[in-house]
DNA sequence: AGCACGCCGACT
DNA sequence: GTCGGCGTGCTC
């Protein structure tokens, strides 16, 4: 007697398939991962479905090789977000299960390091202010939180203290953190507060060690789970809390389809348990600072004040504007210092930034699109200014449209450089280097960073890969060698994460007394951005940026999506994008209600037009209404026939568009 | 997404 | 004459 499976295997396609079994020899139940025979090799596929009636084949039905679990590893809930995951993200079954259960697939390996994490000491008395946002946050009057704290204010353990009341109640937690945060200090103290009932979904482990973790959680063993991204994911069938630590990170934006945000899935997972959502940072993102503004949608707490009583880093901007050099007399006078004191200095640069952007070097003017307020991109093969969200061009100019000045330019310096420079003014300092170029190599990264905490060095130039979770208690100094690199990338949130940068990077300096310093160099120290972050004037830099969003229309007041064309033949790629282009035109020109904001830009060139042969052209759609945006959205690219050779990614709120 | 089949260019 | 490029089509 053979029966059928309805299957579910990882690829981009909106369908199931049909196998059958022997159920006499096989054990095939949903919830199960098989092995398959498709096409001409064999993949892991999920059981969705199991009956005996013979599917209407026009086809060959094939037999399942073997049962990879015995038991379920993904039951009714996890069916249920996986389907919801399909029509958010409008991507396959396939993809939001594999993104969802931890098979074979890739799974990105960060580095190993032995960092430290904020506030990780013993249990300690909580302060009154952390004490009341506990109370807050187990008074059932809201679902959805948000502990916004300066950096040192002790939000680890506000988040422990209500995990372990939940815990307490016979429900589970799950605890996010960015991957790099994921220490084996934070780990262990978790560990030692939660004896035997943690499962740490470190991104070091094996997938056997992974899908064994999986087990316990699904089991009901395991209490609270601590993990990266994916961890969202995590089979909690009585979940009661969900914690995203340093919510602004970018990491918990998924880089591959489907292209979720950790934060989204643990909205819909929060609403779909009813469990508290807890996010916690210095510098949230705009996204959730906007939703904060409605109490009953986010509900926000803050921390004021620093645990050990310490005193935030002075910072000091200082203009390099028509400065020659890169390093400037004020940085070179700190950097000394503190070097002949025997400490420490940390020097951050960007790779990216504004090398090909166009500068004023009289008055630091940057060259803006006239429609979308982000600089326009020096294009040399085309000798153009280019917009890289609508396309909108323009010849170069040699002039500073503001200043008149003729002192202008579209190049910057390099990460190379720097280091040389800083080598000729410092000639015996003990210097290291750490950039994502360099630091292939994971051994090398860690012994960099050992190295540093342990004296080896004076100076450790980095890129932003230094500037998250690190603690180094002799450190001093801060210096950012170039605010503007971030600032000037054309992307509508450069501001915020300079700002964001500037606000994390100065809480490492420090720590440990109040001899930290920070200095900034930039050519625009009346930049928002920077402006605010110096003065710690958070919530006025927060409101500007809104307003600005708002005026520009980009999030948290629109919903994006990006539509990316690739592949290798390029009238290909313009003719498909072009195609889709004009159904959306259509579309949006049928369905727009009168005066709603709704519209596409593009098609048009991607940001890096070309990657590894492919040809890259992107629209995007953006709305007012996030629902309305989305339905017209899902309506267009299934009513579209794929395109031989040309290949469509879709990315819903894309978190740059570069 | 893979993977194979299949039809046109420069090479032992 | 073959090796190999990637365009096209299929996968229960």
């Amino acid at each position: 007697m053979t029966q059928y499976a309805q299957v579910i295997v990882p690829v981009p396609l909106k369908q199931h398939f049909t196998y059958s079994f022997n159920p006499e020899s096989q054990n095939v139940i949903p919830g199960i991962r098989v092995k398959v025979p498709f096409g001409k090799r064999s993949v892991t596929g999920f059981v969705v479905r199991v009956s005996d009636t013979i599917p209407a084949a026009g086809f060959e039905i094939k037999a399942i090789d073997r049962c990879i679990d015995k038991a379920p590893i993904f039951g009714e809930n996890e069916t249920e977000l996986a389907l919801w995951m399909e029509k958010f993200y409008l991507c396959s079954r396939g993809e939001a299960l594999s993104a969802m259960i931890p098979n074979a697939r890739r799974d990105s390996t960060a580095p190993l390091m032995d960092f430290e994490s904020d506030e990780m000491n013993e249990k300690i008395d909580p302060t009154d202010e952390q004490k009341a946002a506990i109370e807050e946050i187990l008074s059932g009057k809201h679902k959805a939180f948000y502990l916004f704290g300066i950096t040192g204010s002790g939000k680890t353990e506000v988040f422990l203290r209500v995990a372990e009341k939940v815990i307490s109640e016979g429900r589970q937690v799950i605890y996010l953190v960015p991957e790099i945060t994921l220490t084996h200090q934070l780990a262990r103290t978790v560990a030692k507060r939660f004896e035997g009932k943690v499962a740490i979904l470190h991104s070091a482990i094996t997938p056997a060690q992974r899908i064994k973790q999986w087990r316990r959680i699904k089991s009901g063993e395991v209490s609270l789970v601590i993990g990266a991204r994916s961890a969202i994911f995590a089979p909690c069938d009585k979940l009661g809390l969900i914690i995203i630590d340093e919510e602004h990170e970018n990491s918990y934006k998924s880089g591959s389809s489907p292209r979720y945000h950790a934060r989204q899935i643990a909205q819909k997972r929060a609403s779909m348990t009813d469990s508290i959502l807890l996010m916690g940072s210095a510098t949230p993102s705009l996204e959730s600072y906007q939703m904060a503004k409605d109490p009953d949608k986010l509900f926000m707490i803050r921390l004021t004040k620093r645990v050990s009583g310490g005193q935030l880093p002075k910072i000091q901007v200082v203009s390099i504007l028509g400065q020659k050099g890169i390093l400037s007399q004020t940085l070179i006078n700190e950097m000394d210092r503190t070097i002949r004191n025997g400490r420490q200095v940390i020097l951050f640069m960007n790779r990216r930034g504004f090398n090909y952007s166009f500068h004023c070097n009289s008055c630091g003017y940057e060259l803006k699109c006239p429609h979308c307020a982000v600089n326009l991109t020096y294009h040399k093969s085309e000798n153009a200014l280019i917009c890289h969200y609508c396309g909108y061009r323009t010849a170069p100019v040699s002039v500073c449209p503001e200043c008149h000045s003729l002192d202008v330019s579209y190049s910057g310096f390099g990460t190379e450089k720097i280091e040389s420079e800083v080598r000729r003014v410092f000639p015996n300092a003990r210097i290291a280097r750490l950039d994502t170029d360099i630091a292939k190599d994971r051994n090398v990264i860690s012994e960099t960073i050992d190295g540093f905490r342990d004296g080896k060095y004076d100076i450790l130039l980095g890129t932003q890969m230094v500037a998250k979770g690190l603690n180094f208690p002799n450190l001093a100094l801060v210096g950012i060698v170039l605010a503007d690199s971030t600032l000037n990338i054309p992307d509508f949130r450069s501001a915020e994460r300079t700002f964001s940068l500037i606000v994390q990077v100065s809480g490492r300096s420090g720590r440990y007394d109040d001899q930290g310093k920070v200095v900034i160099q930039t050519t625009r120290p009346e930049a928002p951005a920077i402006a605010y972050a110096v003065n710690g004037k958070v919530d006025e830099f927060y409101e500007q940026e809104l307003e600005n969003r708002k005026q520009t229309a980009f999030p948290p007041f629109v919903r994006l999506i990006q539509i990316v064309f690739r592949g290798k033949n390029e009238q290909k790629v313009n003719e498909a994008s072009s195609q889709v282009g004009e159904v959306f035109s259509e579309s949006i020109a049928l369905y727009r209600k009168p005066d709603e904001l709704l519209e596409m830009l593009g098609p048009s060139e991607c940001p890096v037009a070309k990657i590894a042969q492919n040809y890259r052209r992107q629209i995007l759609i953006r709305g007012e209404n996030p629902g309305r945006v989305h339905t017209l959205a899902s309506k267009v690219l299934n009513s579209i026939k794929p395109m031989s050779g040309v290949y469509i990614e879709i990315d819903f709120d894309p978190l740059n568009l570069m």
